[in-house]
DNA sequence: TCATTGTTGCGACTGAGTCGCAATAAGCGC
DNA sequence: GCGCTTATTGCGACTCAGTCGCAACAATGA
């Protein structure tokens, strides 16, 4: 992979930022430091940088692909209320890919999990309403 | 939710497809049938029939969503290179469940598995061809 | 320093899904 | 069975997320 100075910006904003975002949302960041990277050039760096190993992708429900430093696996819980982001251990997962390899003999090679649900803080305050679609605050806790 | 034949060609279409398909799949197969109905009330009627519970939405990568009849609960492992599906035991993410609740005091509402990997089938043959991004046989194991 | 070849920027395009609105038709009470 | 109310349909236009082709450009290696 090519060294550039726009995918070397795209990562350091996702390292800024430090939570999951969007492609958008990067280019959004870059554009109001004075940097402006064509949208395909944002989408084109995130896939280089993924697939170098230093970004992971995920898809946290229906709306867009979010982007996160690759540090260490884990997987995602998001409160449908405030759209808080909690980190799960990878070692849950351990079981579902031995399970698969054991009895099915599927050989796993990424395991996504997605729990939805609600976290404390809405669960007390009963703050019911649920999140527009396609609308996430990437809340870290 | 009102009954009306367009929702229930909806829901018969899904069952006799018998596996994951998306809403222009249902849409087609209607064609096909000479029963056209507006791409809208398609989808408008998978969203009436989920909210209902009669069926699941489900995320098998970045493509399209895709409906099943709600039966019982389980997870997907789906194959990279033959696009086929496989069903996992809901049973398997119980422990993710019990240690959100248990431990981050979070209530999970709904828990999404999806694995990527390799079937036997296959690993077996060789076949390393990754299947083009957004497209899915739905192969049924 | 030059040549090669991967990368950028731009704009047009696609696929998936949503929305507003007028026409229609379920399902309720009678 | 008859109307009434209100949810649902069909249509087309629109949005959002992402991809693609192509010419100009720039990161590496010789």
């Amino acid at each position: 992979m090519r060294q550039t100075w726009q995918r070397r910006l795209v990562y350091e904003a996702l390292a800024e930022l430090g939570h999951h975002c969007t492609a958008d949302e990067i280019a959004a960041f870059l554009s109001a430091r004075e940097v402006a990277l064509a949208r395909s050039t944002v989408y084109r760096a995130l896939e280089a940088l993924t697939g170098a190993g230093a970004v992971r992708a995920v898809q946290l429900g229906t709306g867009a692909t979010h982007y996160e430093v690759a540090v260490h696996d884990h997987q995602h819980a998001v409160c449908g209320s405030c759209g808080g982001v909690l980190h799960l251990e990878e070692e849950l997962v351990r079981a579902i890919r031995d399970h698969l390899r054991r009895k099915h003999h599927f050989q796993p090679a990424r395991v996504d999990v997605l729990v939805t649900g609600t976290c404390v803080e809405c669960e007390q305050s009963g703050a019911g309403k649920p999140l527009r679609r396609r609308t996430l605050d990437h809340v870290h806790y």
